[in-house]
RNA sequence: GGGGGCGUAGUUCAGUUGGUUAGAACGCCGGCCUGUCACGCCGGAGGUCGCGGGUUCGAGUCCCGUCGCUCCCGCCA
């Protein structure tokens, strides 16, 4: 017996005439007394039932009963409406099926919210995830990440590339993210971790031999949450030898324009410009830059070289930002709390008004010099950064994102990538006082780089990449270090102790050492393409059960505590859990 | 670890300066209804105002604490 040999959606005038058995849930029931109208939903879409107690006593004796997603069988005729009586806004709005056979297969009660609501609590649309995933939203968008996934292994595996997988159980890796541990009963007082990225093995699988390789790969990070992070992720790994970057550009360009261009019919221009690190956190304070509007970042660190305003003056840095709008004092109140939530001491301004007029508090400090170049047109505002360079970056850089958003300047509809390349080998860590790898501790530096390592890793540069669309970073990569040598010294300027190395790498190390080919790749976010495809602000949207901002899932109850004997069994003695002040 | 916002009916929300019995819409229940598609009409049920404490004659409203959700900073090689 089959269920149906119809989709709900697909009913047409063609139809007409013909019997069919349709299966679906119920959308809405509009019961009239006598006729009862059922909108029946399955993943094809939604059709009319007709229910006449003149044709079907029984079946309309049950359809009353029915109530919103019930699961239904109907078989009868398909007819034409009536002109007045078609609804234009369903595909299938020009006929309907008059039921002769009802059969009501699975119940429900009433839900814990309404399917046709827009804006409900996530807790909720989490905890009941398989009624959200019936939405037309949450539909759209895993039908979407679905194709996107299909579109990238049909790329990938026309450029010959395999996919393999590779170990979700796998080695503790401390520097970077922390890692999901996991314990084994064969092994106690030992650790798993779940991969924070599939790394090292995609390398050992090119020096194995396997040239291209590539993998939809979920990646673990045990770390804090946000809308456009969460802790268990999927990216397409992709590691190939003998690299080219500007070949591993090009893959990732084709491949993405064609998902663009057959997901939601629109067009990555190709190739996507290019934009080295310095100049993106110089123009646009990020090294994420949405290009989608202008409003760059001035540097003026030259003119108030030497400004009798001390803040300017003493400041490693000075930049400023022409904002086409003269804002009053309150607004640049709300401003500068807002430039000191990301770690600005203060925002500087000069307001141009259409009168002519210059208002700021710090024009009586500043020379003739500074304010010839400040000078701004009548209705604009200069703001000012002064601080550190990374400081003043990131500082002018939220804001420039904040008011391009909030001034309309971000152009609709359009999509921007761009790579942004020549990033540092190392960032200083203050804290630690240490140096940190920026990409991660296999980045080959450029050859030309190779000779600052010992005297100046703060200007070596990585040969490392970045895949950013609309202010979003899709993806990084590298070429990878391929010589043991290096590798090792790598790991020296990190602070990483030979008998370290030995311990946490020694198996990449001898690899290295085994005929390693030089090697590079990439691995762009899926869950982040599905976003940004999708227009979610969300990524936890993207994703069929996610968990929610505090790592918990309201659905399973998932982590959840453990019997004793499951802990007893690993070796583990849980640390006696803080008391809470009462 | 820190900051912002939110928490009132099943859901989405309103609730004035602290003042009588906390409201609306949708949903739900009952009745009527043969052309609806946001069906309509009549009637009804439904509340630990997140939780605890305080101020007050009186607290959904003010104060303190706490919990949960969310956005952000830190963190995310």
């Amino acid at each position: 017996m089959s269920w149906r040999d119809l989709g709900a959606g697909e009913l047409r005038v063609e139809h007409v005439g013909q019997r069919h058995t349709l299966a679906g849930w119920v959308a809405k029931r509009r019961d009239h007394g006598g006729l009862v109208f059922i909108d029946l939903r399955d993943s094809t879409g939604v059709s009319q039932l007709v229910v006449n107690p003149e044709r079907a006593p029984e079946a309309a004796a049950a359809a009353h009963d029915i109530r919103n997603e019930f699961v239904l069988q109907a078989e009868g005729e398909v007819t034409a409406r009536s002109p007045e009586n078609t609804n234009p806004n369903l595909p299938t709005g020009k006929v309907e099926l008059q039921v002769d056979r009802l059969e009501i297969i699975s119940t429900s009660p009433p839900l814990p919210f309404q399917l046709d609501e827009e804006n409900v609590d996530e807790t909720l649309r989490i905890r009941y995830r398989w009624l959200d995933l019936r939405r037309e939203r949450l539909q759209r968008n895993l039908r979407l990440r679905a194709q996107a996934v299909s579109i990238i292994r049909r790329e990938m595996e026309a450029a010959g590339f395999v996919d393999l997988e590779t170990p979700i159980m796998a080695k503790p890796t401390p520097e970077g993210a922390r890692d999901f541990l996991v314990p084994t009963r064969l092994q106690k007082g030992r650790f798993f971790a779940l991969p924070q990225s599939p790394q090292i093995y995609k390398q050992l699988l090119v020096i194995g031999g396997f040239e291209r390789y590539y993998q939809i790969a979920r990646c673990f990070r045990d770390e804090d949450v946000r809308a456009d992070r969460v802790q268990e992720l999927t990216q397409l790994d992709v590691e190939m030898a003998f690299p080219d970057r500007e070949y591993i550009f090009e893959l990732i360009e084709k491949t993405f324009s064609a998902v663009w261009r057959e997901c939601i019919g629109a067009e990555l221009p190709v190739p996507f410009p290019r934009m080295p690190y310095a100049e993106s956190m110089l123009r646009y304070g990020s090294d994420r830059p949405d290009l989608r509007f202008g409003l760059e970042i001035e540097d003026a660190t030259e003119v108030t070289r030497g400004s009798q305003f001390k803040v300017f003056g003493e400041a490693p840095a000075v930049r400023l930002l022409r904002v086409p709008q003269e804002y009053s004092r309150a607004d640049l109140e709300k401003l500068e709390e807002f430039a000191k939530e990301w770690g600005a001491k203060g925002l500087a301004y000069i307001v141009y008004g259409e009168d002519g007029e210059a208002r700021s508090p710090i024009a009586k400090f500043l020379s003739e010099e500074e304010l010839k170049a400040f000078r701004g047109d009548p209705g604009t505002t200069v703001l000012f950064g002064a601080d550190r360079p990374d400081v003043v970056a990131r500082v002018l850089g939220a804001v420039r994102v904040r008011l391009g958003h909030e001034l309309g300047l971000v152009e609709t509809g359009v999509w921007r990538p761009v790579w942004i390349t020549d990033f540092p080998m190392f960032d200083w860590e203050e804290d630690d006082q240490r140096w940190k790898a920026n990409h991660h501790p296999f980045t080959a530096p450029t050859p030309e780089s190779e000779a600052l390592l010992s005297s100046d890793p703060g200007a070596a540069v990585a040969q490392a990449y970045d895949f950013v669309v609309n202010g979003t970073e899709l993806g990084s990569g590298s070429i990878r270090i391929h010589r043991p040598e290096l590798q090792q010294k790598i790991f020296e300027i990190l602070g990483i102790t030979p008998e370290e190395q030995q311990e946490r790498f020694g198996f990449l190390l001898e690899a290295l050492g085994m005929g390693a080919p030089p090697h590079g790749g990439i691995a762009p976010g899926i869950d982040r393409t599905v976003m940004l495809l999708a227009g979610e602000p969300n990524l936890r949207d993207t994703i069929a059960f996610p968990k929610n901002q505090a790592g918990f899932d309201p659905m399973s109850g998932a982590p959840s505590e453990v019997p004793q004997e499951q802990l007893d069994e690993l070796g583990i003695r849980l640390a006696p859990q803080k008391e809470k002040p009462s």
